[in-house]
DNA sequence: ATGAAAGCGCTAACAC
DNA sequence: GTGTTAGCGCTTTCAT
């Protein structure tokens, strides 16, 4: 059987409340008691039990942390600024998948709330609409990763939505496109919020947006393909934009790769960006410039706010929501020209 | 605080024994009790503390699951499958990174022993030579994904490496490649096993393999960017070969793109086959086939195992390794051509 | 078919 | 600075 502390009080001839200090940093131990202990429990590779203590003190240590997918690459990124901001405070996460189903999402945070996670980060399918019901029943903190959904009362730690449109519009304005297409995503809150920023920041700039540059996607379908038939079309009618941006980097990709097929060059006659920046191929062959959603930073704020919120009893401290901001990410398909190159080609 | 064994018992005036013995569907409990427990357990949301349970039973109905890194693709299709296996055991998984770092790998298991989860997955860097010096503490069943060191005594799974090689080299043979190249990674022990199999498979055809056609990466160096490089030098020689297999799929996309770039025609003068098929963008362009390495059923065996091991009490039973076979994945990139195909071209 | 007693390993609260 | 007592919520064992 492993070890336990009385185990060592025994050895040591001392009681196992003084063991339990020393592990837990109790300061009225002196010294020398506890370097004795401390060598001990290196020796003996004492393990404290977790249930044990768990049972005690009512808490488990345990972050919940249930996403709508894995296969996602924006998911990863997410995990890994869960683990960096848990690393520190003996914290371990419990990570699950909905693998995108409605259904399997109410399950898995029935799981973790029978698993009795001492917080729960729950990242919401994309298309979802509706919180799932058992978090009704839910007493322990929870956060929000991403938009929240009118009725929440947690808190919620999003990418300011509207930004992407409009600091990629911003960009692509910039560097003096003027007819602007952008291939929107399916209906979610997502991506109109999105596709609202763009709007605006056009309208603000005097740019008209022209109805046929507006291209939606079906529900899962943002992807290669999709960008490619869609720049296909685009290519097509009288006036050519200048200037597209995509709701996802797959997309961009396709957009990039139907325009060159085209004999279109990037970025002198049309400049491209994507979103996500989460894919390593933004790198490959004509580098794509992306939005890049900060989901890493998103992980590691929602974890840390959690924890913060572990701590409070009442949990009465204001729920509000944390913003953050997007980026852009330049590449090649949207690089400035130096002057010179600019009179080069004039 | 929340609701407990007791206050259901309270509530129906009968002892908290025959709730439990209900809830673990113990068979020696009137039909009518039973249904009466359910309800109520229902009606008032109990949840059975995780933490008590495992005290008492020294369990914690937890599998630790240990990996080198988060961001390379083939994670995710392993934690899919653990977590696939796991779903309908009652189990959690807690899932940890290393971050691609030796001392964190270390740092990783003792972690998760720590937790006291019932058995350890353990997926090691590539490059790691030895196991982590703590799991010589471990007390529980410990399951390798991926090719078990000398010294290990528990479980592994992990992929026939050198039937990676084989399989590819045997896939450009059939299509009539005579020359081929092979970008063959760093030099790791899976890199290796791979290259041995494609040695083989092209020793047993009679064809042989010209050094100046084997490329090595520096470790970390096996991108997008070592693709393209590579394939240029390849065409700078004076013989250039017609099928390229390569340690990952980002190198055979740059080998693709350097391919495209400098005129060649794919499938018809180059053939090349990747490896890892875990990149969505192995579907852009022309599209790239790729040897499937079965990441997601290597989680799910391995999940598999590790529950059925936890039962056992001495771990007695044989630790053999299982192994799991790669497959094919054809795309456009080794597309067979139909026979009218191959006339017009003759 | 139901229940009473004991105890898993730990820590909060309080002596000494 | 160290030790004693009690009990967290559950399950195992054994009576009834």
């Amino acid at each position: 059987m492993a070890i336990r502390l009385q185990d060592i009080a025994d050895d040591l001839k001392l009681s196992k409340m003084t063991i339990s200090k020393v592990l837990r940093g109790q300061t009225d131990v002196s010294a020398e008691t506890k370097a004795r202990v401390l060598k001990r429990v290196q020796e003996l590779n004492y393990r404290p039990n977790i249930s044990a203590r768990g049972l005690r003190t009512g808490q488990t240590f345990t972050l919940g942390l249930a996403l709508p997918s894995l296969l996602d690459p924006a998911m990863p990124q997410i995990v890994a600024g869960v683990n960096e901001a848990v690393r520190t405070d003996g914290y371990s996460v419990v990570i699950t998948s909905a693998d995108d189903d409605a259904e399997q999402e109410e399950r898995e945070v029935e799981l973790h709330l029978s698993r009795q996670v001492d917080a729960l980060l729950l990242c919401l399918r994309n298309d979802a609409t509706e919180l799932p019901a058992v978090l009704a029943t839910a007493s322990v903190p929870v956060v929000l990763v991403g938009p929240a959904p009118a009725r929440f009362s947690g808190t919620s730690v999003s990418m300011r939505e509207s930004e992407v449109g409009q600091m990629a519009a911003q960009h692509l304005l910039e560097r003096r496109c003027r007819r602007i297409a952008y291939l929107r995503g399916p209906r979610t809150p997502v991506a109109d919020m999105r596709f609202t920023g763009f709007l605006e920041q056009m309208r603000e700039a005097g740019i008209p947006v022209k109805q046929e540059w507006v291209i939606e996607a079906q529900p899962g379908d943002a992807g290669y393909r999709n960008g490619y038939e869609a720049m296909q079309r685009l290519l097509a009618a009288k006036t050519v934009p200048d200037g597209v941006m995509t709701y996802a980097d797959l997309q961009a990709m396709g957009v990039r790769d139907a325009a060159l097929a085209a004999g279109l060059e990037i970025p002198r006659q049309l400049r491209v960006i994507g979103c996500g920046n989460a894919l390593p191929m933004c790198e490959t062959g004509l580098t794509l410039s992306s939005m890049d959603l900060a989901y890493r930073e998103l992980g590691k704020r929602a974890a840390k706010t959690a924890l913060r919120s572990i701590g409070e009893k009442g949990s009465a401290a204001a729920a509000r929501p944390i913003f953050l901001s997007p980026r852009v990410v330049q590449r090649d398909s949207t690089k400035e020209w130096s002057a010179a190159e600019r009179k080069r080609t004039k």
